[in-house]
RNA sequence: GGAGAAAUGGCAGAGUGGUCGAUUGCGGCAGUCUUGAAAACUGUUGAAGGUCAAACUUCCGGGGGUUCGAAUCCCUCUUUCUCCGCCA
């Protein structure tokens, strides 16, 4: 969520730059917002006011009552409304009447008060993160900006197989058998498969850690302030799993669970950046993506990833968004996958986002580009939420930037290994993950 | 799941109706002393809104209530601890 006071003081630029977003409705949500602000902010004067001198006559009673003069009270009244006088014993009564009334005045600009604040937080809600200056104008996934290629494309013979097709050869993947467990989109791993599954998880987990992050094991189940924390509540509620029972939602990522630890968290500067990652299973309804690149893994309901996060300080967190996207990199040169990294134009970036780089593998036998990452820079938007601050030198609370990646998503990954890894004897498993799976061939 | 107890500032821990945003200790920060460090001493040290800056307002687990006035009393929810039951 964007903070109210820079909305305030830069109109202008907050709307050019949603425009590179295509956020529709920017002018007047803004403009209403900045307008209810100005509504809000005279309110909360007129109710400290109020509370102000409220306050002063409860704290003026006490001491006449605790010092025991009564005739001071009477005083005490007769100056609270000067023309007026009072028969015996009305004084304390006169006193009470006068608070009443300032406390009947609370009450209402304090629940108008509450009421301009919803407004603001109704509107600002909807307003997405503004991109970063370098984000290129566009629509469409046509538009995003490929700034990195690597690797040769295999050229497979014509009898090469898609990935389901291999997983089913050899024994790797049971698509039928999770349709009968649970539904489609919940694949059954077996043998093979289930082990390169787990030597995937452990690679990724050691790179990371080796990188300096650290390990966490964050439930899957996480509550509605968490889903609201990192931006899934209120709008995307229903692309979460979620159990009614308990209010609890199934997490898409484990980037919610694991950004959230730092909600309603205050950072010491030196403390800066926080390395955090984590494995977990991600679970997405995909409700209304259905179609043929829902095709074996390409597009499942639960699967496995590993997440890195990152809190920093604002002034370092793009030099940190490009060592991630570097990090990334190097996880799938090693798989020797052939990849490419593209920088999401304003259309395709996810609301949060500030920046983000998608990295695609190239996946032989289908012939397509899958995404297998997305690393972004959601600078404040997601801490401003959060209430996750540092104080920084100057002992000023500051919000922090958060950052996050995929390293990796599995299913693709495996998808892509399996095909362009295909020979006639068998899937020839990377040197990297030889000493996590155990095997060399898939046969 | 049943019974009881508790929830206060970074931590520990006072405070049971009236200058309490909160005693005190530890920790943190700054200074004095010292060649330097430690120790000792002095000062300082929560967050949010608001303001040019102040004033001022709010916050003692969350929400609601009683009262002129609540950290303090009442209701409710959540969480933690102890005991019992069940159990990987």
């Amino acid at each position: 969520m964007l903070q109210i006071n820079f909305v305030r003081e830069n109109k202008e630029e907050v709307l050019k730059r949603l425009a590179v977003k295509n956020f529709k409705d920017a002018d007047a949500i803004i403009t209403q917002a900045i307008s209810l602000d100005a509504e809000r902010r005279l309110l909360q004067k007129e109710s400290d006011d109020v509370k102000a001198e409220a306050n002063a006559l409860a704290k003026q009673i006490g001491e006449l009552m605790k010092s025991g003069k009564m005739g001071g009270i009477k005083e005490f009244a007769k100056n609270l409304i000067p023309n007026h006088s009072y028969s015996k014993g009305q004084e304390v009564e006169a006193i009470k009447a006068r608070t009443a009334e300032l406390k009947q005045k609370e009450k209402s600009l304090d629940d108008t008060l509450k009421a301009k604040e919803e407004e603001i937080h109704t509107l600002l809600v909807q307003v997405p993160n503004l991109p970063n200056v370098s984000v290129p104008l566009g629509k469409t996934p046509e538009d995003n900006e490929t700034v990195f290629e690597h690797g040769e494309k295999p050229t497979l013979p014509a009898t090469a197989q898609p990935h389901w097709e291999l997983a089913t050869k050899y024994n790797l993947i049971d698509f039928e058998l999770g349709v009968k467990l649970t539904g489609a989109g919940f694949p059954v791993y077996k043998g093979k498969g289930a082990r390169l599954q787990r030597a995937l998880i452990n690679y990724f987990l050691d790179k990371a850690i080796a990188a300096g992050y650290m390990e966490v094991q964050p439930p899957i189940l996480v509550n509605e302030d968490s889903g609201y924390g990192t931006g899934q509540l209120p709008d995307k509620e229903g692309q979460m799993y979620f159990v009614g029972e308990d209010k609890l939602y199934l997490i898409p990522t484990a980037e919610v669970p694991i950004t959230n630890i730092y909600r309603d968290v205050i950072l010491k500067e030196n403390e800066l950046p926080i390395k955090n990652c984590g494995y977990t299973p991600c679970f997405r309804r995909e409700a209304g993506s259905y179609g043929k690149d829902v095709r074996g893994l390409n597009r499942l309901h639960q699967f496995d990833k590993i997440e890195i996060v990152q809190i920093a300080a604002p002034e370092k967190s793009y030099q940190i968004l490009e060592e991630m996207r570097e990090y990334v990199a190097g996880l799938l040169k090693e798989l020797n996958l052939p990849f490419r990294i593209l920088k999401l134009c304003g259309g395709d970036m996810s609301f949060a986002s500030a920046l983000t780089y998608d990295m695609e593998v190239w996946s032989a036998a289908q012939k397509r580009w899958l995404e297998v990452s997305s690393v972004s820079n959601f600078e404040s938007f997601q801490t401003n939420r959060l209430k996750c601050r540092y104080k920084d030198a100057n002992g000023k609370t500051n919000l922090c930037h958060s950052l996050n990646g995929s390293a990796l998503a599995l299913p693709r990954i495996v998808a892509s290994l399996l095909e362009n890894n295909q020979t006639d004897n068998g899937i020839k498993v990377p040197e990297v993950l030889v000493k996590y799976t155990g095997f060399e061939m898939i046969n």
